[in-house]
DNA sequence: GAGCACTGC
């Protein structure tokens, strides 16, 4: 009994669960038409107030005040008028039972008495069936309403829309409306509006409740079910669903607003793809057969090793084993190109290690662009060789040396290898070094090539392996003396590739429009939206929102999943989590998904074919991060995405012109388009001295190498010869950029490389410490600004934002109170204990300037002096040196003060040309710091126009 | 009152 009233309590809408239940078990299941079926061409509200439903209403108030009231007055309303009857004959026989304890005389009370006390014991069994009984009554009136309602939403449709023509959603659910009615109708006796109590007493007086309950629960009960509860959730849950969308939603042929011949969804701006070509799988399929069998069979009998063992040799490199090892024997230098999956990073290196090229304690070395790829490939290998992560397998990034003096295969990051070079640059400990994704051409990777190559005329026993994907091997080869290339066929399902008809004129809203069309029109498979910026994503995002919100009943549920690199870690999670049963999962991503982030389940790609590159000026030493269209490499890399799981669709959101003609082959290399101050500076402390000449695979442009050379000098890193100063060896040793080396170098004569390297490692991480969500943008401002104080700069700020995380003891809980992202915190801790060993290595004191911030200006000075800009005669900001105008960053905290003269970190253009972390200083201390670059004229002008405006002030005033 | 792709030492 309490079991059925608790039930009651807590479903407060049993009645329409049961009534449900019932309609669907009756009715043949079919998903997608009980998934179709939601929303009517008719308006729930509109039918709501028609009266023939409010009999209807005034149940479901009735259900809805039941909701938390107590079990008793659940016996009110239809379902109670059993029960009642019930009630009145128990009282009844309660006043008996009070006559025959005083009476008690006569055999025939006796008898009474007697019956009276069966009745009693079969009570508290039979009251939950009774329920039940009543229950299943009640709901046989709900299915005939409910029946009704059907009836008569068939005839309003056939009324509104009898002669316009049905999409296939409608005409599906009109069908199943009008079956449904059907197979109700079938029902025996379905039809039959009175309900008989069964007989309850037998002839001879005496209560048989086994006949008078069996007939009121056998009616409800399935067939082959024990009893007569029903229990489907699901059922329920669907028909709720379909109820609320037929409340909320208007949908139908009355809402159309162009006529066509056929459609299922309109949008207003449908885009026509043309299928233009084919990414052919390589014969991935049976592999993967093979693969699965090998799996179930292996599970059990192999221990781990052996099946990691057996995977091995189910990889496409496997069959080329000797081949390979033949190829790197005879060659010094090999090319070779396999495509993902093809088990290039994790076997060749173990082939290698297998045919003995790791004896006589030599190592073999694999670089990567990214640390956590280093790490993932390490520690995938250890576990194919079935040795410890650390020992025979390492694996070194920064801020971390997982390796040790048994350690023969070692990845690394390929700026750790640079740094590898100025140690020891005959690379000894090395017998085969391996640039993998040597496609992506980064700065370190470019500037390997150019030392590898020299090294490996130097050392012959050197092998070099230059790894890379397919499209430019031939690149490669020819930079590396016409090196042979060795192919892998990579493992990829087939890619079919959609172009649009025509050129989109908004990138943005044609990606929206693709994502819904591909979700109501495509079958399973998750989303991968590639778009330039946050910005765009955010815009993107509440799109889409809007766009379904009218649609939410008609179309699978949609899980939009923004991604970029400044999204905290646990909002960049969400992405990972495995899509629900039902639903569609869309990422919508910067190019972080393109090489750094794996997302699983990805079928289709909406790629509008831009991204931000950021491209350096060496004229105006100024970055520009703007929105460029990308290279024929990088489309090929999107549409990659979507083949990994399965066979995937590519919709380019251009057309195929314009990537035949318009697109560039390659991106632009890095190396050709960055500030090249660092790599010369390493350059130069490597001994190379031409730098112009040095080797490069693609050159720079001379003059970004030149204004590099040109800054090293002003920071006193080369003297007049280009050759490299004491002070430059010094700051070479810190891996940063050489303004951040210089000013930490700076620190020691002011006496306060405590602050400074505090505030070198916070700009180091970027401008990702302060994090601001779209809706508490102010709380976020305000958090910010408490750590600006009078006199105080950006640079200051960040100092203060640092200590004050040290004083909270680096906590995790006092980064969400501030906004600040904990992510960049903690890179900016690890930086800034790496600087404070490198002080120590170069000869300077950690020492503090206390509260002595005009000293920390002064370093920071000493390091940024190009970066000056002085307030002109129109409140606007001029750089000292090239007179070119620009903005103080709204981010900054300076953008509302005017100063008269600041310092920046950094010079971006992106829809202005905007200065980021900027601090006010004296104008004098330019020319006492630098007096071979500032002169003593420079800074009286600014006196002087400061005066004249003080002046002007004035006068106004 | 703007908006910042991704890396690496």
């Amino acid at each position: 009994m309490n079991r059925i009233l608790e039930f009651d309590c807590s479903c407060p809408t049993t009645e329409t669960r049961l009534f449900c239940e019932e309609l669907f078990r009756r009715i043949p299941r079919n998903k997608g038409l009980s998934s179709s079926v939601s929303g009517g061409s008719s308006d729930y509200q509109e039918l709501r107030k028609k009266k023939k439903y409010t009999l209807l209403d005034a149940g479901d108030e009735e259900e809805r005040s039941n909701v938390g009231v107590g079990n008793e007055k659940k016996d009110s309303g239809e379902s109670g008028n059993g029960r009642r009857r019930y009630r009145k004959r128990r009282q009844e026989e309660e006043d008996e039972e009070e006559e025959t304890r005083f009476q008690h005389q006569t055999k025939e009370e006796e008898m009474k008495d007697k019956m009276v006390r069966r009745f009693k014991d079969t009570m508290k069994s039979e009251i939950v069936a009774l329920r039940e009984a009543s229950r299943a009554r009640y709901l046989k009136d709900r299915v005939k309403k409910k029946l009704e309602e059907i009836r008569d939403e068939i005839e309003d449709d056939d009324n509104m829309f009898g002669g316009i023509k049905l999409s296939e959603f409608e005409t599906l659910r009109q069908n199943y409306k009008r079956r449904s009615v059907e197979v109700i109708k079938s029902r025996p006796e379905a039809d039959k509006d009175y309900y008989e109590m069964p007989e309850a007493y037998d002839r001879d007086g005496v209560i048989n409740q086994d006949k008078r309950f069996a007939a009121a629960v056998q009616r409800y009960k399935e067939p082959g079910e024990t009893g007569g509860k029903m229990n489907s959730f699901r059922d329920q849950e669907v028909w709720e669903e379909n109820q609320i969308g037929k409340a909320t939603v208007k949908f139908g042929s009355k809402d159309k607003k162009t006529k066509s011949d056929d459609y299922q969804y309109v949008f207003d701006n449908q885009i026509v793809f043309t299928k233009t070509s084919v990414m052919d799988g390589e014969k991935y399929e049976n592999d993967l057969c093979s693969d699965r069998q090998q799996e179930s069979q292996s599970r059990d009998k192999l221990t781990l090793f052996t099946k990691h063992q057996d995977q091995r040799r189910n990889l496409p490199i496997y069959h080329y084993r000797e081949e390979l090892l033949k190829a790197i024997k005879d060659h010094q230098i090999l090319v070779v190109v396999g495509e993902t999956g093809s088990g290039k990073t994790t076997q060749l290196p173990q082939y290698l290690h297998e045919a003995g090229y790791t004896e006589h304690g030599k190592k073999i070395a694999c670089t990567q662009p990214r640390r956590v790829a280093a790490m993932s490939v390490a520690a995938r290998v250890s576990k194919e060789m079935g040795v410890k992560l650390g020992h025979e397998v390492g694996y070194s990034i920064r801020f971390e040396d997982c390796t040790s003096n048994k350690t023969v295969l070692e990845y690394m990051t390929d700026g750790m290898l640079l740094r590898e070079f100025l140690v020891d640059p005959q690379l000894s400990s090395y017998s085969v070094v391996m640039v993998d994704e040597a496609h992506e051409r980064t700065i370190s990777t470019d500037i390997l090539f150019g030392l590898l190559k020299d090294l490996s005329r130097s050392r012959s026993d050197l092998k070099l392996l230059i790894s890379s994907a397919t499209l430019d091997a031939e690149k490669f080869s020819d930079y590396f003396d016409r090196a042979p290339i060795f192919k892998i066929p990579g493992r990829r399902f087939p890619i079919d590739v959609l172009n649009t008809k025509a050129p989109e004129p908004d990138y943005l809203d044609a990606a929206v429009s693709t994502v819904l069309q591909i979700h109501v029109t495509q079958q399973q498979g998750d989303i991968l939206v590639f778009l330039p910026g946050q910005e765009e994503i955010e815009s993107a995002e509440e799109i889409l929102k809007h766009r379904i919100r009218g649609l939410r009943s008609k179309i699978a549920e949609l899980i939009i999943c923004p991604v970029y690199g400044n999204l905290p870690t646990d909002l960049q999670v969400k992405i990972f989590e495995p899509t629900p049963e039902g639903a569609r999962k869309v990422v919508l991503a910067t190019n972080i998904a393109e090489t750094s982030l794996t997302i699983d389940g990805i079928k289709y790609v909406v790629d509008p074919g831009f991204c931000k590159l950021k491209s350096y000026n060496p004229r105006t030493g100024m970055d520009s991060l703007l929105v460029h269209p990308i290279s024929k490499a990088s489309a090929m890399q999107r549409a990659g995405r979507s083949g990994r799981t399965g066979p995937g669709l590519c919709y380019r959101l251009y057309t195929s012109y314009n990537y035949q003609n318009d697109m560039e082959e390659n991106t632009v290399p890095e190396i050709q388009r960055t500030n090249l101050a660092n790599v010369i500076l390493t350059l130069k402390n490597l001994g190379i001295h031409d730098v112009v000449h040095f080797d490069y695979m693609d050159p720079p442009p001379v003059e970004v190498i030149v204004q590099a050379l040109e800054l090293l000098t002003v920071l006193g890193a080369l003297d007049i010869k280009g050759e490299l100063t004491l002070v430059g060896r010094r700051m070479a040793e810190f891996p940063v950029d050489p303004m951040l080396s210089k000013m930490i170098i700076a620190s020691e004569k002011y006496r306060c490389s405590e602050e400074v390297i505090t505030i070198a490692a916070m700009l180091d991480v970027g401008n990702s410490i302060f994090y601001r969500p779209k809706n508490k943008q102010v709380l976020a401002d305000n958090a910010k600004m408490n750590f600006y104080t009078e006199n105080c700069g950006d640079h200051i700020a960040l100092l203060k934002v640092y200590n004050s995380w040290k004083e909270a003891a680096f906590s995790t809980q006092w980064c969400f109170e501030n906004f600040i992202q904990v992510r960049s915190m903690k890179r900016a801790r690890d930086i800034r204990d790496q600087l404070e060993g490198l002080l120590e290595r170069v000869g300077i004191m950690v020492t503090s300037s206390a509260d002595d911030l005009d000293a920390v200006k002064k370093a920071i000075i000493s390091g940024f002096l190009p970066h000056s800009a002085k307030l002109d005669k129109f409140g606007l900001y001029q750089t000292f040196k090239n007179r070119q105008t620009v903005h103080i960053h709204p981010s900054s905290g300076l953008a509302q003060s005017l100063s008269r003269c600041i310092i920046y970190h950094e010079l971006v253009l992106t829809t202005k040309e905007y200065t980021r972390q900027v601090t006010e200083v004296n104008p004098q201390w330019l020319v006492e710091i630098a007096p071979h670059y500032y002169s003593q004229k420079d800074v009286e002008a600014l006196k002087l126009k400061k005066m004249a405006r003080g002046e002007g002030r004035a006068t106004q005033g």
